[in-house]
RNA sequence: GGCCCCAUCGUCUAGUGGUUAGGACACCUCGCUUUCAAUGAGGUAACACGGGUUCGAUUCCCGUUGGGGCUACCA
């Protein structure tokens, strides 16, 4: 059998992160058992709905590199097309004929029934039931009413939705994948509404229906979903369905250990990228929040994710979505960057800082092992591009004093210029102005930390040397003219 | 409140009926060194608690505690 698994998300805005993982999981499994990943859009909440939230969703997806093999995704430019036959659209609001013919068929079988409680009447039953500490749920008012009498109010336009009839007596136990043996007591579990007054679904119908139209073999998503799973399978036995294999995925959570929320930091995808995360880092990190493969290694590509990914070996407890360790994956990333690779990603941070990087090509390999984010390069190296000012006290090494340097900045200015353009370079320079330094009998702090500090403008910075084969034979001498001019 | 899930260093985790309970991030110390970063060497730090089962439990069972999720005509 074909597996098939899905993500699902709604779009409401752009792609959560711990969305990100369930996606993540579900795509890993489909690759490594050479099955189809899945993208259906769930948009039957039309309150929450947002305009461009399947765009943005998609751009996330794409952007860390889990392209949808079936369902909706993208074509080559970026608009949103759909692929497949699982029963026409993968878009749920495309689909309220299915959902009603389905809900129909229930009402008919006796397994569904109209209720035409309103909302003020069930806010009042929750209030009195958390007053008077009874089990929550609705109360079945409606449940006995006459079908042919019910039938008869509906189409006469009485408001109302439809709901499911749970059974009143027995257990749903369930084999997950990862948590095992789950078992709930029926006469506990609500009479759940799958079909609005508007029309349409509650999500607890469409996914029932759509996992099962789209084949749907394995079911992946977080943990907030598996109370309402014994809802689901008394549908899938209504309908006499199979029901798919399911796995529900530990959340992510905050420092606290509250679920990962947007109060206390960045949740969205987009928000990462916009901060010069790169997906390698992202991915790997959220890979191995709720998961790893068992040995000490730790950084792995997404085709290594996906080779050893197995939902066994998904951890049961929450995850606390920790920000300092993304922050060494990312570091280690960047290291690991082919430097053409680093420039292309760089460059959108370049430009909205407005720096020309063409200008000094290689500037970027004096931080790329300092920074932690592709957004602070263009900071980290501005300096390369326009000589900071500053002190000239700046200049003096701790062990140094302002005379000894006035005769050092001339002097190496004058053995600077003695080289040959084709001599300009960090390993020549190191050793010969090493040598120039045992010669004339300096110490090497007296030297390297004007000259470093001449070059960067700065109390920290990469390597005077470094800096100076970026910068230029010609750049070189003006700066270090420009702090001999400072001592003065 | 009810139902469900979960429990190894601060965090992510490996692990076993008998281990000096391992790694990574973070933190600290030292080394290298012109600064920072990087790097090398070390260090601090965990089996939530109480009962069983057992010759022996961190590991298996039960309970307690703690945390989380759900409890909508939201997903």
């Amino acid at each position: 059998m074909l597996v098939r698994t899905r993500f699902a998300p709604s779009p409401t805005g752009y792609l959560h992160v711990g969305g990100l993982r369930t996606a993540l999981y579900a795509y890993c499994f489909a690759k490594q058992n050479k099955g189809k990943f899945v993208l259906r859009i769930e948009d039957t909440d039309r309150e929450r709905f947002v305009a461009d939230g399947t765009q943005n969703i998609l751009k996330s997806l794409y952007w860390a590199g889990l392209i949808p093999d079936e369902g909706v995704m993208f074509d080559k430019n970026e608009n949103i097309i759909q692929k497949g036959d699982g029963g026409g659209s993968y878009i749920q609001s495309e689909r309220l004929d299915i959902y009603k013919e389905h809900a129909d068929e229930l009402v008919k079988n006796g397994h569904a029934y109209h209720c035409f409680c309103t909302p003020e009447r069930l806010d009042e039953l929750r209030q009195f039931q958390q007053l008077n500490k009874l089990p929550p749920g609705y109360n079945g008012r409606c449940r006995d009413i006459d079908p042919a009498e019910a039938q008869k109010r509906a189409s006469q336009g009485e408001k109302h939705v439809i709901r499911m009839k749970m059974p009143k007596e027995g257990e749903t136990v369930f084999n997950d994948e990862i948590r095992g043996e789950v078992r709930f007591k029926n006469e506990l579990v609500d009479d759940q509404v799958i079909m609005k007054s508007d029309g349409f679904p509650t999500y607890h119908l469409a996914v029932v229906v759509d996992d099962h139209l789209m084949k749907i073999t394995h079911i992946i998503r977080g943990e907030e979903w598996l109370s309402s799973v014994p809802k689901h399978l008394q549908l899938y036995k209504y309908f006499g369905w199979e029901s798919p294999k399911m796995a529900h995925l530990p959340l992510l959570l905050n420092a606290d250990r509250s679920k990962l929320s947007k109060r206390q930091g960045d949740v969205a995808v987009e928000d990462y990228v916009k901060k010069g995360y790169l997906k390698e880092a992202i991915i790997n990190f959220i890979a191995f929040l709720g998961w790893n493969p068992g040995g000490e290694r730790e950084l792995f590509t997404l085709g290594e994710i996906v080779k050893e990914f197995s939902l066994g070996k998904v951890g049961k407890s929450g995850a606390v979505f920790n920000l300092q360790k993304l922050d060494w994956f990312n570091k280690e990333y960047i290291k690991r960057l082919p430097p053409e690779e680093l420039t292309e990603r760089a460059k959108p941070f370049f430009d909205t800082a407005g720096i020309d990087l063409t200008k000094y090509p290689t500037a970027l390999a004096l931080e790329r092992e300092r920074v932690t984010t592709l957004a602070e390069l263009p900071e980290a190296i501005k300096f390369v591009f326009e000589l900071p000012d500053y002190e000239p006290g700046l200049l003096v090494w701790k062990k140094s004093s302002a005379e000894e340097l006035k005769n050092i900045l001339p002097a190496l200015k004058e053995f600077l210029d003695t080289f040959s353009v084709r001599d300009w370079q960090k390993e020549k320079l190191e050793s010969r102005v090493g040598e120039w330094i045992k010669e004339n009998g300096y110490s090497v702090g007296a030297v390297l930390w004007p000259m470093r500090v001449a070059l960067s403008g700065q109390e920290n910075s990469p390597g005077p040397f470094e800096i100076a084969e970026v910068l230029g034979q010609d750049e070189t001498l003006r700066r270090i003219e420009k702090a001999m001019k400072n001592v003065v």
